[in-house]
DNA sequence: CACGAGACCTGTTCGC
DNA sequence: TGCGAACAGGTCTCGT
């Protein structure tokens, strides 16, 4: 479901929810792959009367600070957060539920079982691999430039790589190399500096609208943002471009949809 | 190294 | 109406 936007409006809202400063009474888990590690029994047993301190994002990964331990749960494609009081009726894809203190509980649900959840003492041990965090002050047109010179990849492939860069998905990979005027096959080590400045622009002028609007809501999943709205080119095959009106493209780049107007975003060569 | 295919999963939408 | 195919915000692993 859901890329850095998504992400960050989750945490945002956990942040100044009732769950920080609770104790984790029980945890039930009901598909046992969700968790990562360590083991089920383990988990359950460890996670107890630990207290939610704080709550944090790296990437696309939630990082919920505990007492002794970090969670770190990653919602992958259809993953939710939900928040709800202890006597509700379970909603059918819930897999793993903390009851805090206080008669309220997190509730990690995941129709399509991709999440993964982990509770581990040092959690720079699974972030470990993600490159830098796109809205960072540190993250330059330069950074990116250099970056980009490194690699004969595709540019949109490349910018999906957790490694290249934290947090960009299908949505805002597309979103940006349409505000940069880049086709998707573009390799990396052709774009130009002035290129990259613009890409560089153009992925954080997308990831800051979607943070804006609280993220976009596709499908059946995550309600709330409205981004969708607003989008240039990703899953508006056939309509207009909203610079030159041509009609938007969808093509398949690395087992994806890609969507971009093939008049602005040209491929050289 | 870079790419494609296949897995992992369930649910919705599309085309005949 | 029904049924199968295609598609979905992600990532991992394996083969070429």
């Amino acid at each position: 479901m859901p890329e850095l936007p998504e992400v960050e409006t989750i945490c945002n809202s956990l942040r100044a929810s009732p769950i920080i400063g609770r104790k984790i009474i029980t945890a039930e888990l009901h598909w046992a792959r969700t968790l990562a590690e360590p083991s089920p029994q383990e988990f359950t047993t460890r996670i107890l009367s630990q207290t939610i301190t704080e709550v944090g994002r790296r990437g696309k990964f939630l990082i919920f600070q505990l007492t002794r331990e970090v969670l770190l749960i990653h919602l992958r494609m259809s993953g939710e957060i939900f928040l709800e009081p202890d006597g509700n009726p379970w909603l059918p894809h819930h897999r793993l539920i903390l009851r805090l203190e206080g008669g309220i509980r997190l509730a990690f649900n995941d129709a399509r079982k991709f999440g993964r959840v982990w509770l581990v003492s040092d959690p720079q041990k699974v972030v470990q691999d993600l490159g830098p965090e796109p809205l960072d002050p540190n993250f330059t047109p330069q950074v990116l430039y250099q970056k980009l010179q490194l690699s004969r990849r595709q540019i949109k492939p490349l910018l999906m790589d957790q490694t290249f860069l934290a947090g960009l998905g299908n949505i805002y990979a597309d979103e940006a190399l349409h505000l940069a005027r880049l086709h998707p096959l573009t390799p990396a080590n052709q774009i130009t500096f002035s290129q990259a400045e613009r890409l560089w622009q153009g992925i954080r002028q997308a990831l800051e609208a979607g943070i804006r609007h609280q993220g976009a809501s596709i499908d059946w999943v995550y309600r709330g943002g409205d981004f969708q709205n607003y989008f240039r080119v990703y899953r508006r095959t056939g309509e207009p471009c909203p610079e030159c009106g041509t009609a938007i493209v969808r093509i398949t780049v690395g087992q994806r949809g890609a969507h971009f107007c093939p008049t602005c975003q040209t491929l050289q060569g």
